[in-house]
DNA sequence: ACAAAAGTGTTGAGAGTACACCCATGC
DNA sequence: GCATGGGTGTACTCTCAACACTTTTGT
């Protein structure tokens, strides 16, 4: 059987790039200007070139919303439900970036669609299945920040452990405790101090970085002994 | 920009399907009878359809190989490279399949290519990417089994509790201890006995099946307080 | 001196881990 | 009666979770 024999579907690929500004975890869509989904609001993305592999579909589609480079991106999931695009059969791989909050974007000048960050708690009418794929991708980060160490991609090269926390707090929804989570995070060997102090409002804090060749995955807590 | 304008890959599923014989972990692989890589082994698959679910699509590759139903199935990963198929551009969504062993396959009166269960720790040359392919989903099936309940999905429905212990010593390639074993997988809530035993060599054994109504996902570890 | 955020230890509970012997059956 | 696999309990360690005050700076 030849490739050529078959009706082939459409394939994207969608970017949801998050980011963490202000106490705020937000995701940045853009708004569609024709039918379907007129004034509706999407995940960025787009066609897979024939000579382009998934990732690197991914990262041009990334590089194209924002500034930085050297981000990371993670494959998530393939959605291909029938009804998805009522344009035809799109099939999609939606992808996960976390930017730092500095990562410029919208892109300067850029001549895509208008883009906008959204808080992920108070997010707008979305286009296509999105508002099945953003909560996937939530739970994703929610989960992979718990045993992994992809926090850090979203905080700025140094920052204090206060942010550290409040950054795990409000991807988590949850608060923790100051001290253990410190104890934890020391103990882990992840971060390491730069030695610096960052002043402000009360006593200057400690500046840590993230270790690069810290590979800290926490083993699952097994269901069995 | 119309969907009509760009030249499409071609999309397939793979499905690998394992199972767990005679202390062993098994994956079915059925061979090439023409080029390219004629002769070599591959992980059964095929053309997604475009009238078909990506899930559809992979469910039907399930059936075409195994003769039961309501087999646990799940979406892996989506493995798009260039090269991956030198007959073209083609992306392929790989599923994880786990049937219980009395699963009867390769169907009998198949007219697809040959069909053998290779053992995980001995597999043959293979096609495509897939020497790629199938440790991924071992390292996801590893991994899975520590946390949640998929690993009755290989035993049959009634079990004993050494058969148990000895599916995920096979799948971990790691001995466990008896008596802790015991003990967690009770506690846990996930099985209950069924009264009956069976007898073999030695003292008989109580039975047990996997109670359905359990949802035993354990909380990973976190990495902070 | 006071406001504001940084930083620091201890204790009790629960889970994990290591470990060795008796029990019920078939032959 | 013996070979074979089934079944059981305890002690130690370690991790987790809860909890409140002192320190350093800017104004």
């Amino acid at each position: 059987m030849s490739l050529e024999s078959y009706p082939r579907p459409s394939v994207t690929v969608d970017v949801i790039i998050f980011r963490l500004l202000d106490e705020d975890l937000q995701v940045l869509l853009v708004k569609r200007k024709f039918p379907p989904f007129e004034g509706k609001w999407a995940i960025p993305g787009g066609f897979v070139n024939i000579d382009e592999s998934l990732d690197a579909a991914a990262r041009r589609e990334l590089e194209e919303e924002t500034d930085v480079r050297d981000i990371y991106l993670e494959q998530l999931y393939t959605f291909g439900d029938l009804e998805r695009d009522p344009r035809g059969r799109v099939i999609t791989v939606a992808y996960m970036a976390l930017v730092p909050a500095y990562a410029l974007s919208p892109r300067a000048g850029d001549d895509a669609a208008e883009a906008t960050w959204w808080s992920m708690g108070a997010l707008p009418p979305l286009a296509f299945d999105h508002a099945r794929v953003l909560p996937y991708a939530l739970q994703r980060l929610r989960y992979k920040i718990e045993y992994s160490a992809v926090g850090f991609e979203l905080l700025p090269e140094v920052f204090t452990l206060s942010e550290l926390q409040r950054a795990y707090e409000v991807i988590l929804c949850e608060e923790l405790d100051k001290r253990n989570f410190r104890r934890k995070m020391l103990s882990a060997g992840v971060i390491e101090g730069t030695g610096h102090v960052r002043s402000g409002d009360g006593r200057p804090a400690q500046l840590y970085r993230f270790r690069d060749d810290a590979v800290a995955e926490v083993r699952a807590r097994r269901l069995f002994p």
